[in-house]
DNA sequence: GGTTAGTATGTGAACGTTTACTAACTGGAT
DNA sequence: ATCCAGTTAGTAAACGTTCACATACTAACC
């Protein structure tokens, strides 16, 4: 589904409205005042509160997959994209830091089951490609082996996640672009063979 | 504050609710239902429903603090310490699996604030604990020192929170003992000098 | 031993507010 | 003339909370 102007700027807004407040405080009557119209209004670009929930998941999932899509084309050592996905998603939450606040809370999703099922299939996605990743790196010798692929993926995406949300909740203060070039170079130097 | 009998039940079912269901299906009526009490009953043990909220963080704190005092009690070498932690926190989850769903979700306590900050203290002393516990082990020249110790506690709180998000995001199936095991292995290998 | 007072825990019925959502209407652009 | 994007003014249901009242049990006094 092709998101309009308005639609995108009312996705944006309740994102927002999760960074800033909670999920609880996404409400209808508080989006359409962020937005500086009627909650009626609203109901003219969704057929609901949770369709808008949904068009935020499906952005997500766009914006992954793109971020996986151009690392992955242009070819390079496994390790090496590896690398760069890492940082490619570290880049995506500096930019925007909303969504370090949703995309990283499952809670906000575990309402309905089709979103929770979602929310599974982007991180099920996400894991696999890395997963492959890692076990490539490890046939060709760049990453060490003594350690299971599946662990290797576990700690590379947990210290991501882990990093993301140490910022988040210290307002997001610090060089999170820094610690995570930083951390990524630590993590390839404990990874490599 | 010491909580009665009945104020344990309440805190236990909430947080089974927010573990079946989630943080938005936590409301004084379902509460009230899956207690067979009336809502009005809730309010003879609870000022009100972030009363509830507040105990169950509380609980919290005490079991992350007990588990580190406990630990760190007997003496040994640091990277061992950091093991059992490790460990301990594994079969707090296994024991408790509601738990899992509500001590990595900080969005559900976001909507008031000094609950937010409680949140983030248990958070910071756990890290603070494992940091200096890494750093011994650095000094005591049994972990590598090529890699700063922040980021060592970064991976493996990372890794540990990863593990049990895959764990509840698969409906607690596969053995969780186990894989926390395992991982702390691999990481045990990986961070050792 | 029996009355009395107090405490802890419950109920049912309301409270005012907020929730997501809808129907009917309106002005402007094509 | 029609559609698009907004409005105003509602809806029923759910929300957290409070109130007056009822029950069971305990402790103290006569």
């Amino acid at each position: 589904m092709e998101l309009s102007g308005r639609q995108q700027e009312i996705v944006e807004a309740a994102m927002q409205l999760i960074s800033e407040r909670s999920i609880q405080e996404l409400t209808i009557k508080n989006l359409a005042a962020r937005l500086g119209l009627t909650e009626a209004a609203l109901y003219r670009h969704f057929r609901g509160k949770n369709d808008i929930l949904v068009a935020m998941l499906e952005q997500f999932a766009r914006r992954a997959d793109a971020v996986r899509g151009t690392v992955l084309a242009r070819d390079g050592a496994p390790i090496d994209l590896i690398g760069e996905i890492f940082l490619a998603h570290i880049r995506g939450f500096v930019q925007r830091p909303p969504m370090a606040d949703v995309v990283f809370s499952e809670e906000i999703f575990r309402n309905d089951s089709t979103l929770a099922a979602t929310v599974q299939r982007i991180m099920t996605t996400n894991t696999a490609a890395m997963l492959d990743l890692v076990s490539r790196g490890q046939k060709a010798r760049q990453i060490r082996t003594d350690v299971h692929a599946r662990l290797l993926t576990t700690m590379i995406i947990g210290t991501l996640r882990m990093l993301v949300t140490q910022w988040r909740m210290g307002g997001f203060a610090g060089d999170l672009a820094r610690s995570g070039r930083d951390a990524w170079h630590g993590l390839r130097r404990m990874i490599a063979a």
